[in-house]
DNA sequence: CCACAATACGCATTATATTGCATATTAAAT
DNA sequence: ATTTAATATGCAATATAATGCGTATTGTGG
């Protein structure tokens, strides 16, 4: 039940394209290290607005689009 | 701090265009009719398994994109 | 290899979402 | 206008996410 997988993976390729640390998107963002680390692993189920903190640092957004 | 009010709305749109109430939507797609009605209206803040659950019976999808 | 930084995980605590129930409000139909 | 369905809200109970701490593992530069 990995659902949110890729968007972690997606969070984890973003931060590591600008060259920032867990630690430090963790904190600009607004969340702990230890859910960032949760939600780039794909663990767990974050809520949206904690997403959309850490999106909101990397310049990324959430939409809603039909199903291929 | 109405973050999800627009999925919310995204939702409530296409539950309606697929005429469907609320509490059918709900039942499909095995989350509350309270947590659904609350979605729609932009209260709260679910968690993206419950958000996807909604959006896979109405043949939607989250996606992460750039910000314009 | 060694030291240091970054990432990861188990566990307990705290914060918050989800749910059900009762009840209210709103909308639709006859 | 009356009845019935649909939508909405307050509240209490329960489930689950978020966090902090300690520690382990992995990665990186000297």
């Amino acid at each position: 039940m990995d659902l949110i997988a890729p968007v972690g993976q997606q969070i984890r390729d973003r931060r590591q394209f600008l060259r920032i640390t867990q630690g430090d998107l963790a904190e600009i963002a607004g969340v702990s290290l230890r859910s960032l680390i949760d939600i780039e692993r794909g663990k767990g189920n974050p809520g949206i607005h904690q997403l959309m903190k850490i999106l909101d640092v990397l310049g990324l957004k959430i939409e809603i689009s039909n199903k291929g």
